[in-house]
DNA sequence: GGCATATAGGTGTAATTACACCTATATGCT
DNA sequence: AGCATATAGGTGTAATTACACCTATATGCC
Protein backbone atom coordinates (compact mmCIF):
# COMPACT_ATOMS: atom_id res chain seq x y z
CA UNK A 1 0.00 0.00 0.00
CA UNK A 2 1.59 2.93 -0.84
CA UNK A 3 2.00 5.60 1.60
CA UNK A 4 -0.63 8.79 0.62
CA UNK A 5 0.90 11.71 -0.86
CA UNK A 6 2.50 13.75 1.40
CA UNK A 7 2.52 17.06 0.35
CA UNK A 8 -0.48 17.32 -2.06
CA UNK A 9 0.05 21.32 -2.81
CA UNK A 10 2.74 20.77 -5.26
CA UNK A 11 0.64 19.82 -7.63
CA UNK A 12 -1.86 22.87 -7.00
CA UNK A 13 -2.63 24.29 -10.40
CA UNK A 14 -3.03 27.64 -8.29
CA UNK A 15 0.35 27.18 -6.51
CA UNK A 16 1.82 26.46 -9.87
CA UNK A 17 0.31 29.58 -11.54
CA UNK A 18 1.14 32.05 -9.03
CA UNK A 19 4.90 30.78 -9.15
CA UNK A 20 4.98 31.59 -13.07
CA UNK A 21 2.97 34.89 -12.98
CA UNK A 22 5.42 36.00 -10.07
CA UNK A 23 8.27 35.52 -12.03
CA UNK A 24 7.04 36.55 -15.25
CA UNK A 25 6.39 39.93 -13.47
CA UNK A 26 9.48 40.47 -12.31
CA UNK A 27 10.85 40.05 -15.53
CA UNK A 28 8.35 42.29 -16.88
CA UNK A 29 8.56 44.65 -13.95
CA UNK A 30 12.33 44.56 -14.50
CA UNK A 31 12.35 45.63 -18.18
CA UNK A 32 9.82 48.74 -17.28
CA UNK A 33 11.21 49.69 -13.88
CA UNK A 34 12.70 52.80 -15.24
CA UNK A 35 9.92 54.42 -16.52
CA UNK A 36 8.63 54.39 -12.77
CA UNK A 37 5.85 51.99 -14.55
CA UNK A 38 4.68 48.58 -13.48
CA UNK A 39 3.68 45.94 -16.15
CA UNK A 40 0.22 45.90 -13.68
CA UNK A 41 0.18 50.06 -14.35
CA UNK A 42 1.14 49.27 -18.19
CA UNK A 43 -1.77 46.61 -18.38
CA UNK A 44 -4.52 48.36 -16.94
CA UNK A 45 -3.45 52.07 -18.76
CA UNK A 46 -3.67 49.99 -22.24
CA UNK A 47 -6.95 48.55 -21.02
CA UNK A 48 -8.12 52.27 -20.73
CA UNK A 49 -6.54 53.40 -23.50
CA UNK A 50 -8.60 51.10 -25.89
CA UNK A 51 -11.42 52.60 -24.29
CA UNK A 52 -13.00 54.89 -22.17
CA UNK A 53 -15.61 52.84 -19.69
CA UNK A 54 -17.38 52.76 -16.16
CA UNK A 55 -15.61 51.01 -13.29
CA UNK A 56 -17.48 48.10 -13.87
CA UNK A 57 -16.79 47.31 -17.34
CA UNK A 58 -12.99 48.24 -17.13
CA UNK A 59 -13.35 45.42 -13.70
CA UNK A 60 -15.48 43.07 -15.75
CA UNK A 61 -12.86 43.06 -19.05
CA UNK A 62 -10.09 43.01 -16.57
CA UNK A 63 -11.67 40.21 -14.42
CA UNK A 64 -10.60 41.57 -11.46
CA UNK A 65 -12.99 42.77 -8.41
CA UNK A 66 -14.18 46.15 -8.93
CA UNK A 67 -12.28 46.98 -5.64
CA UNK A 68 -9.71 45.86 -6.59
CA UNK A 69 -9.69 48.54 -9.95
CA UNK A 70 -10.71 51.16 -7.54
CA UNK A 71 -7.26 50.51 -6.13
CA UNK A 72 -5.04 49.98 -8.95
CA UNK A 73 -6.26 53.35 -10.75
CA UNK A 74 -5.69 55.37 -7.48
CA UNK A 75 -1.68 55.81 -8.28
CA UNK A 76 -2.65 56.22 -11.61
CA UNK A 77 -4.72 59.00 -11.14
CA UNK A 78 -2.69 60.48 -9.06
CA UNK A 79 0.42 60.47 -11.78
CA UNK A 80 -1.98 62.34 -14.15
CA UNK A 81 -2.30 59.01 -16.38
CA UNK A 82 -5.80 58.62 -16.12
CA UNK A 83 -8.99 60.73 -15.37
CA UNK A 84 -12.07 59.63 -13.33
CA UNK A 85 -15.18 61.80 -14.36
CA UNK A 86 -18.95 61.56 -13.79
CA UNK A 87 -20.56 59.44 -16.52
CA UNK A 88 -24.08 60.00 -17.58
CA UNK A 89 -25.49 58.33 -14.70
CA UNK A 90 -24.14 59.70 -11.62
CA UNK A 91 -23.50 56.59 -10.05
CA UNK A 92 -21.08 55.54 -12.55
CA UNK A 93 -17.36 57.06 -13.34
CA UNK A 94 -16.10 56.99 -16.27
CA UNK A 95 -12.46 56.19 -16.46
CA UNK A 96 -10.17 57.56 -19.30
CA UNK A 97 -6.69 57.78 -20.21
CA UNK A 98 -4.92 61.47 -20.61
CA UNK A 99 -2.51 63.04 -22.53
CA UNK A 100 0.27 62.19 -19.98
CA UNK A 101 -0.92 58.88 -20.09
CA UNK A 102 -0.84 58.30 -23.45
CA UNK A 103 2.85 59.39 -23.59
CA UNK A 104 3.66 57.35 -20.82
CA UNK A 105 2.15 54.78 -22.65
CA UNK A 106 3.68 55.00 -25.94
CA UNK A 107 7.23 55.34 -23.79
CA UNK A 108 6.70 52.14 -22.09
CA UNK A 109 5.58 50.48 -25.05
CA UNK A 110 9.21 49.26 -26.33
CA UNK A 111 10.42 48.37 -22.56
CA UNK A 112 6.83 46.05 -22.68
CA UNK A 113 7.80 44.95 -26.00
CA UNK A 114 11.00 44.12 -25.00
CA UNK A 115 10.20 42.11 -22.03
CA UNK A 116 7.63 40.49 -23.93
CA UNK A 117 10.32 39.50 -27.00
CA UNK A 118 12.58 38.14 -23.77
CA UNK A 119 9.72 35.82 -22.79
CA UNK A 120 9.53 34.64 -26.20
CA UNK A 121 13.30 33.76 -26.76
CA UNK A 122 14.11 32.54 -23.62
CA UNK A 123 10.77 29.87 -23.71
CA UNK A 124 10.33 29.75 -27.75
CA UNK A 125 7.94 31.73 -29.47
CA UNK A 126 5.78 28.12 -29.81
CA UNK A 127 5.30 27.63 -26.43
CA UNK A 128 4.44 30.82 -25.87
CA UNK A 129 1.76 30.94 -28.19
CA UNK A 130 0.63 27.41 -26.80
CA UNK A 131 0.54 28.73 -23.25
CA UNK A 132 -1.54 31.91 -23.97
CA UNK A 133 -3.82 29.21 -25.96
CA UNK A 134 -4.16 27.21 -22.85
CA UNK A 135 -4.78 30.01 -20.88
CA UNK A 136 -7.45 31.94 -22.69
CA UNK A 137 -9.01 28.44 -23.30
CA UNK A 138 -9.12 28.11 -19.39
CA UNK A 139 -10.25 31.81 -18.87
CA UNK A 140 -13.23 30.90 -21.01
CA UNK A 141 -14.18 27.91 -19.12
CA UNK A 142 -13.49 29.04 -15.63
CA UNK A 143 -16.33 31.02 -13.37
CA UNK A 144 -15.56 35.01 -13.76
CA UNK A 145 -15.52 37.68 -11.16
CA UNK A 146 -18.98 37.30 -9.27
CA UNK A 147 -20.56 40.51 -9.93
CA UNK A 148 -21.68 41.03 -6.76
CA UNK A 149 -22.22 38.42 -3.95
CA UNK A 150 -21.31 34.72 -4.78
CA UNK A 151 -24.67 33.36 -5.49
CA UNK A 152 -27.55 33.65 -3.36
CA UNK B 1 0.11 49.93 -44.42
CA UNK B 2 -1.88 48.10 -41.68
CA UNK B 3 -2.41 51.07 -38.70
CA UNK B 4 -0.18 49.73 -36.03
CA UNK B 5 -1.44 47.67 -33.21
CA UNK B 6 -3.72 49.78 -31.21
CA UNK B 7 -3.38 47.92 -27.86
CA UNK B 8 -0.43 45.50 -27.52
CA UNK B 9 -0.69 44.52 -24.08
CA UNK B 10 -3.75 42.56 -24.62
CA UNK B 11 -0.89 39.94 -26.15
CA UNK B 12 1.34 40.31 -22.68
CA UNK B 13 1.74 37.20 -21.78
CA UNK B 14 2.46 38.50 -18.24
CA UNK B 15 -1.17 40.12 -17.95
CA UNK B 16 -2.25 36.88 -19.40
CA UNK B 17 -1.40 34.98 -16.91
CA UNK B 18 -2.19 37.26 -13.76
CA UNK B 19 -5.87 37.35 -14.91
CA UNK B 20 -6.00 33.54 -15.00
CA UNK B 21 -3.83 33.53 -11.14
CA UNK B 22 -6.41 35.84 -10.01
CA UNK B 23 -9.60 33.77 -11.56
CA UNK B 24 -8.05 30.25 -10.13
CA UNK B 25 -7.14 32.31 -6.88
CA UNK B 26 -10.62 33.01 -6.35
CA UNK B 27 -11.87 29.98 -7.11
CA UNK B 28 -9.56 28.11 -4.45
CA UNK B 29 -10.18 30.31 -1.75
CA UNK B 30 -13.81 30.13 -2.36
CA UNK B 31 -13.33 26.68 -1.66
CA UNK B 32 -10.97 27.30 1.21
CA UNK B 33 -13.38 30.22 2.94
CA UNK B 34 -15.05 28.33 5.38
CA UNK B 35 -11.56 27.27 7.04
CA UNK B 36 -10.50 30.53 7.26
CA UNK B 37 -6.81 29.76 5.50
CA UNK B 38 -6.54 30.60 1.93
CA UNK B 39 -4.92 28.95 -0.68
CA UNK B 40 -1.68 30.92 -0.06
CA UNK B 41 -1.32 30.12 3.14
CA UNK B 42 -2.30 26.56 2.22
CA UNK B 43 0.61 26.29 -0.26
CA UNK B 44 3.01 27.64 2.26
CA UNK B 45 1.70 25.96 5.08
CA UNK B 46 2.25 22.70 2.84
CA UNK B 47 5.58 23.80 2.12
CA UNK B 48 6.65 24.03 5.57
CA UNK B 49 4.99 20.88 6.32
CA UNK B 50 7.52 19.05 4.02
CA UNK B 51 10.47 20.01 5.46
CA UNK B 52 11.49 22.80 7.90
CA UNK B 53 13.66 25.18 6.37
CA UNK B 54 15.44 28.31 6.77
CA UNK B 55 13.52 31.62 5.29
CA UNK B 56 15.96 31.98 2.47
CA UNK B 57 15.80 27.71 1.49
CA UNK B 58 11.67 28.63 1.98
CA UNK B 59 11.90 31.71 -0.76
CA UNK B 60 14.23 30.06 -3.30
CA UNK B 61 11.70 26.90 -3.22
CA UNK B 62 8.54 29.19 -3.39
CA UNK B 63 10.50 31.40 -5.82
CA UNK B 64 9.54 34.39 -3.85
CA UNK B 65 11.39 37.16 -2.61
CA UNK B 66 12.84 36.32 0.40
CA UNK B 67 10.86 39.86 2.07
CA UNK B 68 7.31 38.92 0.93
CA UNK B 69 8.06 35.34 2.60
CA UNK B 70 8.60 36.86 5.43
CA UNK B 71 5.83 39.03 5.24
CA UNK B 72 3.82 36.10 4.16
CA UNK B 73 4.77 34.14 7.33
CA UNK B 74 4.14 36.30 9.69
CA UNK B 75 0.05 35.83 9.99
CA UNK B 76 1.02 31.56 9.58
CA UNK B 77 3.07 32.55 12.99
CA UNK B 78 -0.20 34.53 14.68
CA UNK B 79 -2.18 31.90 13.96
CA UNK B 80 -0.24 29.53 15.34
CA UNK B 81 0.56 27.10 12.56
CA UNK B 82 4.34 28.28 12.00
CA UNK B 83 7.25 28.60 14.13
CA UNK B 84 10.16 30.51 13.38
CA UNK B 85 13.23 29.64 15.52
CA UNK B 86 17.10 30.66 15.33
CA UNK B 87 18.97 27.80 13.86
CA UNK B 88 22.26 26.89 13.86
CA UNK B 89 23.62 29.91 12.46
CA UNK B 90 22.37 32.53 14.90
CA UNK B 91 21.52 34.41 11.78
CA UNK B 92 19.50 32.22 10.17
CA UNK B 93 15.61 31.38 11.15
CA UNK B 94 14.20 27.74 10.94
CA UNK B 95 10.66 27.90 9.55
CA UNK B 96 8.35 24.41 10.84
CA UNK B 97 5.22 23.61 11.05
CA UNK B 98 3.29 23.40 14.44
CA UNK B 99 0.76 20.86 15.69
CA UNK B 100 -1.75 23.15 15.17
CA UNK B 101 -0.21 24.01 11.95
CA UNK B 102 -0.65 20.08 10.78
CA UNK B 103 -4.20 19.75 12.03
CA UNK B 104 -5.00 22.63 9.79
CA UNK B 105 -3.52 21.36 7.04
CA UNK B 106 -5.15 18.07 7.52
CA UNK B 107 -8.19 19.84 7.79
CA UNK B 108 -7.88 22.25 4.88
CA UNK B 109 -7.01 18.86 2.54
CA UNK B 110 -10.36 17.80 1.84
CA UNK B 111 -11.03 21.46 0.85
CA UNK B 112 -7.90 22.40 -1.40
CA UNK B 113 -8.97 18.75 -3.41
CA UNK B 114 -12.58 19.90 -4.10
CA UNK B 115 -11.11 23.22 -5.38
CA UNK B 116 -8.50 21.15 -7.18
CA UNK B 117 -10.86 18.56 -8.66
CA UNK B 118 -13.33 21.14 -9.64
CA UNK B 119 -10.64 22.76 -11.91
CA UNK B 120 -9.65 19.30 -13.37
CA UNK B 121 -13.82 19.12 -13.96
CA UNK B 122 -13.91 22.43 -15.75
CA UNK B 123 -10.90 22.35 -17.51
CA UNK B 124 -10.83 18.44 -18.19
CA UNK B 125 -7.90 17.25 -16.54
CA UNK B 126 -5.68 16.60 -19.83
CA UNK B 127 -5.68 20.05 -20.34
CA UNK B 128 -4.92 20.75 -16.35
CA UNK B 129 -1.67 18.33 -17.27
CA UNK B 130 -0.98 20.10 -20.34
CA UNK B 131 -1.08 23.82 -18.73
CA UNK B 132 0.64 21.84 -15.79
CA UNK B 133 3.59 20.87 -18.44
CA UNK B 134 3.72 24.27 -19.69
CA UNK B 135 3.98 26.08 -16.51
CA UNK B 136 6.94 23.80 -15.41
CA UNK B 137 8.91 23.89 -18.86
CA UNK B 138 8.35 28.05 -18.35
CA UNK B 139 9.38 28.00 -14.86
CA UNK B 140 12.53 25.51 -15.70
CA UNK B 141 13.79 27.91 -18.52
CA UNK B 142 12.91 31.47 -17.18
CA UNK B 143 15.31 33.36 -14.26
CA UNK B 144 14.50 32.40 -10.94
CA UNK B 145 14.15 35.34 -7.93
CA UNK B 146 17.37 36.79 -7.68
CA UNK B 147 19.14 35.85 -4.90
CA UNK B 148 20.34 39.36 -3.39
CA UNK B 149 20.68 42.32 -5.91
CA UNK B 150 20.04 42.32 -9.88
CA UNK B 151 23.46 41.52 -11.19
CA UNK B 152 26.28 43.93 -10.31
C1' DG C 1 -45.17 61.19 -5.11
C1' DG C 2 -43.17 57.64 -1.94
C1' DC C 3 -40.97 53.70 -0.63
C1' DA C 4 -38.58 49.00 -1.60
C1' DT C 5 -35.02 47.39 -4.20
C1' DA C 6 -31.40 47.20 -7.38
C1' DT C 7 -27.23 49.18 -9.17
C1' DA C 8 -22.61 51.98 -9.18
C1' DG C 9 -19.02 52.83 -6.55
C1' DG C 10 -15.99 53.65 -2.36
C1' DT C 11 -13.81 52.45 2.51
C1' DG C 12 -11.95 49.39 6.25
C1' DT C 13 -9.17 45.77 6.84
C1' DA C 14 -5.96 42.38 5.71
C1' DA C 15 -2.95 39.43 2.92
C1' DT C 16 0.37 39.13 -1.11
C1' DT C 17 4.19 40.98 -3.59
C1' DA C 18 8.67 43.30 -4.02
C1' DC C 19 12.37 46.99 -3.95
C1' DA C 20 15.49 49.83 -1.18
C1' DC C 21 17.74 49.91 2.74
C1' DC C 22 18.74 48.52 7.49
C1' DT C 23 20.90 45.33 11.33
C1' DA C 24 23.40 41.35 12.94
C1' DT C 25 26.55 37.76 12.55
C1' DA C 26 29.87 34.86 10.17
C1' DT C 27 34.02 34.43 7.27
C1' DG C 28 38.33 35.58 5.16
C1' DC C 29 42.58 38.21 4.87
C1' DT C 30 46.53 40.30 7.00
C1' DA D 1 43.11 39.90 16.98
C1' DG D 2 41.03 43.31 13.70
C1' DC D 3 38.86 44.80 9.89
C1' DA D 4 36.59 44.19 5.10
C1' DT D 5 33.20 41.65 3.13
C1' DA D 6 29.70 38.37 2.54
C1' DT D 7 25.53 36.28 4.21
C1' DA D 8 20.83 35.88 6.81
C1' DG D 9 17.14 38.30 7.82
C1' DG D 10 13.94 42.30 8.92
C1' DT D 11 11.61 47.20 8.10
C1' DG D 12 9.72 51.14 5.39
C1' DT D 13 7.07 52.00 1.74
C1' DA D 14 3.98 51.10 -1.84
C1' DA D 15 1.18 48.53 -5.17
C1' DT D 16 -1.98 44.45 -5.99
C1' DT D 17 -5.76 41.66 -4.55
C1' DA D 18 -10.31 40.85 -2.47
C1' DC D 19 -14.09 40.44 1.11
C1' DA D 20 -17.44 42.80 4.09
C1' DC D 21 -19.80 46.62 4.45
C1' DC D 22 -20.92 51.45 3.51
C1' DT D 23 -23.12 55.53 0.66
C1' DA D 24 -25.55 57.43 -3.24
C1' DT D 25 -28.56 57.32 -6.93
C1' DA D 26 -31.72 55.14 -10.18
C1' DT D 27 -35.78 52.17 -11.03
C1' DG D 28 -40.01 49.80 -10.25
C1' DC D 29 -44.31 49.25 -7.86
C1' DC D 30 -48.25 51.18 -5.13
Amino acid sequence: MAAPSPVPSFGCTCARLRKLARRVTRLYDTHLAGLGIKVTQYSLLANVAARARSVSELAAQMDMERTTLSRNLAPLVVQGWVRIDVGADPRSRVVSITAAGKRKLAAALPLWRKAQHQTESILGSAAVGELHRRIERALAALPAVTPEGKHS
